[in-house]
DNA sequence: GTCCAGGGTGAAA
DNA sequence: TTTCACCCTGGA
């Protein structure tokens, strides 16, 4: 590489003193949908702006793909990786948990993410009985289809407003690949287009009351709300049940292996409170790589991991 | 080739 | 409260 390159590279970036965040945790662990691994970080887009993400040792940079400038990056992806957020708090209350000590210890740069709602929403009634790459898959192709080209890469594009989705209707969904999920897509698009639903103004709600609002919605059950809640409405008292998570709550904190997950997420917004959100992701990551581990024929130990967590 | 499960939801029993 | 259809894809 000549010299020439690399100062334009660095140039081109913004740097957000976020402290670590591990960005393949973040970015890649079915909390969104949208992000790729790129050399030297993750591509994706926040809002209108196509950004290639790298990990710094305590922070993140950005640097735009879209041919624009850096000005109002720095806040676009500081409020996008979930600034707000009592980590600190989180983490000394639970350094001793037997569950969420390792693996703080593990993964100290996982965040929850701040998405935008719409976006966040749509992604969530596309998960149901599907996997990560599916949705990605699908989440990825109606974007391409429907959205705006804002960036030089076929996957730099905006996420499509309600009133794209409603125009394109469920018979194209469906021949995109959504399946049964098409008309519940187009329910929550029409609900937001109208201006009946207005994503935005939840935020400042009571979790339960935007909760009840969300599950409204035909589709929309009990864990596709909490998602949408925990990772675009700052709802930080959410919490996301699944089986793998009932499992882990079983294993961890006694609960009943048969309690229904309703009930789970009841118990659990109780006992971790505010930090709720933040417990279910790091035991969701831990699960997840141990499962994983599992499938290697090998054995998941968070505490062989260094304890500044760089690996 | 078949079988099965994948961060569910709604409707009917 | 429990059971089942709903779509479809990748891996066993």
């Amino acid at each position: 590489m000549n010299t020439a390159a690399k100062v334009i590279s660095s140039g081109e970036s913004v740097f957000i003193p976020t402290g670590y965040v591990d960005l393949k945790a973040t970015l890649d662990g079915g909390q969104v949908f949208r992000w790729w691994s790129d050399i030297g970080g993750f591509r994706g887009v926040i809002g209108q702006r196509a950004m290639l993400l790298s990990e710094t040792s305590n922070g993140v940079s950005a640097r735009p793909v879209d041919g624009k400038s850096l000005n109002g990056l720095r806040r676009l992806v500081s409020d996008y990786l979930g600034q707000q957020q009592d980590l600190v708090g989180f983490q000394k209350r639970f350094s001793d948990d037997p569950c969420l000590g390792p693996a703080l210890r593990g993964y100290p740069g996982l965040r929850i993410l701040r998405q935008e709602p719409w976006e966040c929403l749509f992604s969530f009634i596309c998960s149901a009985t599907s996997n990560i790459p599916r949705i990605k898959r699908n989440v990825g192709t109606v974007a391409e289809t429907l959205g705006d080209v804002i960036g030089t890469g076929s996957r730099d594009v905006s996420f499509p407003r309600p009133e794209m989705i409603t125009d394109a209707g469920e018979q194209c969904l469906r021949d995109l690949g959504l399946g049964f999920r098409a008309k519940y897509l187009v329910f929550a698009a029409e609900s937001v287009a109208s201006g009946e639903l207005n994503l935005n103004d939840l935020r400042k709600e009571s979790f339960a009351y935007a909760r009840r609002v969300l599950t409204d919605l035909h589709g929309v059950g009990e864990k596709i709300a909490d998602c949408v809640l925990a990772f675009s409405l700052d709802k930080t008292e959410s919490f996301i049940v699944d089986r793998h998570i009932l499992r882990a709550l079983h294993k961890w904190y006694d609960l009943p292996e048969k309690a229904s997950h309703s009930y789970a997420a009841d118990w659990a917004r109780d006992y971790f409170g505010d930090h709720a959100a933040l417990a279910n992701q790091y035991m969701f990551h831990r699960e997840r790589l141990a499962r994983r581990a599992k499938d290697w024929g090998g054995q998941h130990i968070s505490r062989a991991l260094p304890e500044d967590g760089r690996y």
